[in-house]
DNA sequence: CTATGTCGGCGGAACGTTTAGCTAATCGTT
DNA sequence: AACGATTAGCTAAACGTTCCGCCGACATAG
């Protein structure tokens, strides 16, 4: 592969007007100008990216980290972050952790040795786990997004999960639905923590007591989400309602559902939280709350790029975006049986 | 940022045996591995990979560059490729063209700036667009998924198109079925053709003369999809089953028929290609051709490795994988209305 | 006691860039 | 005519590694 070198001897000039020349970093005359341009076609040459990095000191990488790629809603996040970035002239390297803590450390300790320039992060840790890094990622900027650390004082993208259950909750509370179920995630992590708290605040705010037995928390995975959904609709007295904290969940009732061949909405009324492409395509059509995903995307790559630039010590800085319930079919109004 | 210089210091030896000990590529006495491994701890040393690339001439880094990562089939792609990349001890760099050929050929750029040590490529290009690459790109090691590129005698791993769609049309033909019709993808793209083929060679098969109005190919979109199946569907004499080319494609059929106010599969058979999670949660449950796409991935990271090892001018190779009909709900016996 | 061999560890030259600092040439000014 | 100012382009020193070749110490053999 041909190098600078290469292309000042065939030019004729110094390896310096050649960078001169592929930077436009000074001024050149037109005639050398010409004949690098002409040497670096019949080269074929192309600056090598990993000299100008360790030169520069900045690799125009940025890592993203995710929980879980399968999920319709990272999918669509790292749609949109990974055109942001590129439209921002850097590169996206992804890491899947696939919900697995370890395999976030391992990641995080990869981007580091890549010297990537900052990384966005959805954090699948439990608080604690993370005690090290502050010191141990020597202020590598770092956004977190759908998930917070406060641990880690970090910049932080996130919907206000407290008012998306509570909004899907008191969706299901208008219709007069009064025996509500909650699938929710693992409590650990904060966004789920959060839709089950804003489920709770929308019932007692109508002086509704939570009946426990209707809560149910486990991974945010389809199985698990089934296995709950099975077990509280098979009983005589099942819920009339469920609220689905996460769109692997939401597959997973919907396949209950369809298991036990009651019908939605008529037999149970399903609301859940994140939308996506599918989600009105079949019967029913699903009542959603929809996160911004788009906004959620392009505000961490803008607040990360930011960062970079004037890395001062400056404060974090927190993002909470609005989510938007989406009503469409999957909820009726409450009749006793 | 602590160097090899720091550690050395610190250790009071040389930062040659520093890279002894870090990369176990000599024999480090017990006493001076030791001093090492505490400066490297006390110092929070990591090695720095750009430095390492540029020395070792490879950078553990693989591009990746799929058409649509939101398309269900490539998300569980990207999935599988990045755990088994990783697993071989390499990272990838994402890249998303959205289905644009120019963005592909400047992530073909990029890719080739930052040294990637091999490329993984679902190309959206047409034939032709790729004249200029093999010399370009001087032998950096390639994959092609999904999709084939003659022109660019590259490795490969797809699927069997022709059989995925024959088998699909077959099915719809065993039920009964004889008015088909099929909304299938762009004709410049292989999958697309493949697809189409295997279509009209399964009603040749049986004698039935395919009725060319009832063939709609268009971008592999959710809108495109909808307005053809609209358009299929509204008229009087519609067909009594569709063949859908694509997941994508595929919401849209299937909300043309919910606006519509169709039942399928009493109204009209459905029976498409990618699986895909949500296919069986709801109703109906879908009959799809799925595609193996966990082989396909760990396929294509294996034949990209071991390219890379022995980089002979070995002449490439073709995996064609099978497709497997999965036999839902989407499909029943044809009755005449 | 010297010659030979072994072996842990070190020095230093790459890898392909960027960029600070320099040189020689050209120009305008007095 | 002499002198600084300006300028195009060059030289060379980094950046942080890897790894070849060497050196000195020690062991063994003659």
């Amino acid at each position: 592969m041909a190098t600078m070198k290469d292309v000042a001897r065939l030019a004729g000039v110094s390896i310096a007007t050649v960078s001169a020349t592929v930077n436009r970093s000074a001024f050149v005359s037109p005639e050398l100008r010409r004949r690098v341009g002409e040497a670096i076609h019949e080269l074929g040459y192309a600056p090598d990216g990993i000299a100008r990095s360790l030169k520069r000191g900045r690799t125009q990488l940025i890592g993203l980290i995710v929980a879980d790629i399968t999920n319709a809603f990272f999918t669509e996040l790292v749609h949109v972050i990974e055109a942001a970035i590129q439209e921002a002239g850097y590169s996206v390297l992804l890491c899947d952790t696939d919900e697995d803590f370890a395999k976030e450390r391992d990641y995080l300790k990869i981007l580091r040795t890549h010297r990537v320039d900052g990384v966005i992060l959805a954090p699948t840790g439990q608080p604690g786990d993370y005690a090290a890094f502050q010191s141990l990622e020597q202020r590598l900027p770092l956004v977190l997004v759908d998930r917070v650390l406060s641990e880690l004082n970090a910049d932080t993208v996130t919907v206000d999960n407290v008012a998306a259950a509570f909004e899907a909750t008191a969706h299901l509370l208008d219709l007069g639905h009064r025996e509500i179920a909650s699938v929710t995630g693992p409590l650990h992590l904060t966004s789920a923590q959060d839709r089950l708290r804003g489920f709770r605040t929308a019932l007692q705010q109508r002086g509704i007591a939570a009946r426990e037995e209707f809560i149910r928390s486990g991974a945010f995975r389809e199985e698990e989400a089934m296995a709950a959904a099975l077990d509280l609709l098979k009983g005589p007295n099942r819920p009339s309602a469920i609220f689905v904290a996460n769109n692997h969940m939401m597959i997973g009732v919907m396949r209950a559902i369809s298991q036990l061949d009651l019908n939605c909405p008529r037999d149970v009324s399903i609301v859940g939280i994140d939308d996506f492409p599918w989600a009105n395509a079949f019967k029913p059509r699903l009542t959603l709350v929809r996160q911004p995903v788009e906004e959620i995307g392009k505000t961490a790559v803008r607040m990360l790029l930011e960062r970079r630039k004037d890395d001062a010590e400056r404060p974090p800085v927190h993002h909470v975006l609005k989510p938007t319930l989406v009503v469409r079919d999957s909820c009726a109004r409450f009749q006793a049986a």
